[in-house]
RNA sequence: GCCUAUGUAGCUCAGGGGUAGAGCACUUCCUUGGUAAGGAAGAGGUCGCGGGUUCAAAUCCCGCCAUCGGCUCCA
């Protein structure tokens, strides 16, 4: 007999040997009919694996994340075992679980899979799943492993057992079809109730892009038909969300082929609330005594050859512009800190003046890949809300849990509360793809990693992420559809001061080397706005928002009280509109809720007699008539009750 | 940059070898209406751009550009 300890600490006595599924089913029939993966002894393990010694279990349905990982992973299987049925010959790459659904990379041969087919390959998931063929494990030595896959031509396995230990080698069998793979699986296929092809792409073999590129097709299941029509209702939901969608309805910004690709134009209304955005940043920089600069938009390619940037990014970015005079050569700035470096330089700085703060809402310009444009979350000219802070080494950690904490207040402020954070460090086994000493490396990783242990901060960490400067922390925040895009970072740098040979004299007389800070809290305007829009799905803050309020005359007898209310909410520095239109009160409600306004404001004869205004609050309905004047008051209560939180 | 797909009116989209259609938006007129779509008329498009095939191309073919979804990349 074994000992198997439960989550709850309790401790039941089970037969050597026993399954996970047989534990489950000795404690209820609904355990062992929900349940979808196990782990014993915290290791993965299949529900259908025997325990042969004492253990600790722990069970995990579709509500997991263990879960569904293991039914999505069992899934990829199927989608394999239906084309390998449907496209004899298709050669297999790699087929994991994702976080929504799973993919399968293919080879596909002499065939062409279109979207075409995915109503097929669907029907065939299906029809596999319901034979309820079990999903069977089995150790197997690397010859055998090889030999197996060799006779199938199964190419791409081949390499992958090749690199694998032997003694650690394990296959899963469903049907006809047996993959390498580590588990764990659903025991059998029939709870995969409802499948769907979502979309084929591209992906290179192993992710390098010198190799063979495979069709990459996605997918997902779930248990039951209803949750699939359910999860794609919502995709069509966030897909209304798409802030390139809302960008354009809400005209506030544009793109233009005649521009160019990845150039985005700032409409009024988007550069409006733009500037609105800047002026809530500058502030709280202020207060933490950051000052402004300005640089130009192009730079001595000398400037980034010194930085480094040259040879790093010199071939992929925007050329070198040349002047009529010969040899001159300048680059459009695809950063600002060189700029500020010489900034730094332009006089003698002594520590007192430490740490020095330079901020500048700074345009850059980076040749990023065609294929990768998108949005305003990735485009060629951006803004970054960008500052330096050059301080002694002892400053660092203590700079950075400010610069954290303006991150953290804006996050706040714009009810980000889904954010991840990631440092990045340098990946140990590749160092000479980074720039710098193994020492400061060494101090700067630790900084930021004490700096978000202070903060409470939980940040994954990534090795091999670092830009080749220097270790950062970034925020990620994802986007409608589950994407996530990086804003704002933090990057400490000892590499630039040393290679702009920055120089400040201490309280000792003596010459010292700064280190440098980049940050910015927003990433860029563009990709923060972009995302910013995703989130509140165009129901920006009411601070933020291009049109605070909207005046809706009853009838066009009321337009000139309209134009006069007008006047006095404007003269409260409030944002508003009149809806003119020679149409009816109940129209012009529907079109300006659409248009997503915080206020709307109805006049009539009522309302011109007593000198008030009908309010209408968005998605709330009719709040009542008050006095021009006091909608005034409470609305800029209201906004400064938002930013001053 | 690579793979798949797409490009028709301001927007959403239908059509498809014989010189273009709907709804919404827009303009004008009628209506002057009290909390989510009043009515009528009108205007609006070199069918992404450039070549080719054809008596004839928006439609077929080729190239380019842009865009979607991924991959790679992201100072």
């Amino acid at each position: 007999m074994i000992n198997i300890t439960f989550p709850d600490h309790s401790v039941k006595q089970y037969a050597e040997g026993v399954t996970p599924l047989q534990i489950a089913e000795s404690i209820s029939a609904g355990l062992a009919r929900d349940v979808l993966a196990s782990s014993v002894n915290e290791q993965e393990w299949d529900l259908a694996r025997p325990i042969n010694e004492d253990a600790e279990i722990k069970f995990f349905k579709w509500d997991d994340p263990e879960g569904k990982h293991a039914f999505w992973h069992s899934s990829a299987h199927l989608l394999a075992e239906a084309l390998q049925e449907l496209y004899p010959g298709v050669k297999f790459g790699i087929g994991p679980a994702i976080e929504n659904g799973f993919y399968y990379d293919i080879d596909p041969g002499e065939h062409q899979i279109t979207s075409a087919d995915f109503a097929k390959i669907e029907k065939k998931m299906l029809e596999l799943a319901q034979q309820k063929q079990d999903i069977v494990r089995a150790d197997i030595s690397k010859a055998d492993a090889l030999k197996l896959f060799g006779d199938r031509d199964e190419t791409y396995k081949c390499e992958l057992i090749s690199e694998l230990e032997d003694g650690h080698i394990t296959t899963y069998t469903q049907g006809s079809f047996t993959d390498l793979c580590r588990g764990p699986h659903i025991p059998n296929t029939a709870p995969i109730k409802a499948a769907k092809v979502m979309s084929l792409a591209g992906a290179y073999w192993r992710g390098d892009e010198k190799r063979n590129q495979l069709v990459r097709v996605y997918g997902i299941t779930f248990p039951k038909k209803k949750m699939l029509d359910e999860y794609l209702a919502l995709l069509e939901e966030a897909k209304k969300r798409d802030h390139r969608k809302l960008g354009k309805e809400m005209e506030l910004f544009a793109f233009s082929q005649n521009v160019g690709a990845g150039l985005p134009l700032w409409l009024p209304k988007g550069t409006a609330l733009r500037d609105r955005l800047e002026q809530f940043l500058r502030k709280i920089q202020k207060q933490y005594g950051y000052q402004q600069v300005i640089t130009p938009h192009i730079g001595n390619k000398q400037l980034y050859v010194t930085s480094g940037h040259y040879a790093k990014y010199g071939k992929d970015s925007f050329q070198p512009i040349h002047t009529p005079e010969e040899g001159e050569e300048y680059m459009l700035k695809p950063m600002n800190c060189p700029h500020h470096c010489e900034i730094f330089k332009a006089s003698p700085r002594s520590y007192r003046e430490l740490p020095l703060r330079l901020a500048e809402f700074g345009t850059v310009y980076r040749y990023e890949q065609s294929g990768e444009l998108h949005g305003l979350t990735r485009v060629r000219g951006f803004t970054q809300d960008d500052a330096h802070i050059y301080c002694a080494p002892d400053q660092i950690k203590g700079e950075f849990l400010k610069v954290m904490d303006i991150i953290f207040y804006i996050f706040k402020a714009l009810k980000f509360d889904n954010f991840e954070a990631q440092i990045s460090l340098r990946d140990p086994n590749n160092k000479q793809k980074y720039i710098g000493s193994d020492e400061n490396w060494h101090l700067a990783e630790t900084a930021i990693i004490e700096a978000c242990e202070e903060k409470g901060l939980k940040a994954r960490k990534e090795y091999g992420e670092a830009a080749f400067y220097g270790p950062k922390l970034d925020f990620m925040v994802k986007d409608a559809i589950g994407r996530r895009w990086q804003l704002g970072t933090i990057q400490v740098d000892y590499n630039l001061p040393e290679r702009f040979q920055l120089e400040y004299t201490g309280a000792d007389n003596q010459k010292h080397r700064p280190v440098m800070i980049h940050r910015a809290p927003f990433g860029s305007m563009e990709r923060f706005v972009a995302v910013l829009l995703e989130h509140t799905a165009g129901k920006f803050p009411l601070w933020l928002t291009p049109d605070q309020a909207v005046i809706l005359p009853i009838s066009e007898k009321y337009n000139d009280y309209a134009y006069e209310v007008k006047k006095h909410l404007e003269a409260a520095d409030i944002r508003v509109a009149v809806d003119d239109r020679n149409e009816k009160i109940g129209r012009k409600i529907r079109d300006n809720e659409l248009k997503r306004i915080p206020y709307l404001l109805i006049v009539g004869e009522k309302e011109q007699q007593n000198g008030e205004v009908s309010v209408r609050k968005q998605g709330e309905g009719d709040q009542g008539s008050i006095k021009i004047a006091t909608f005034a008051e409470n609305l800029t209560k209201e906004v400064e009750n938002m930013i001053n939180q």
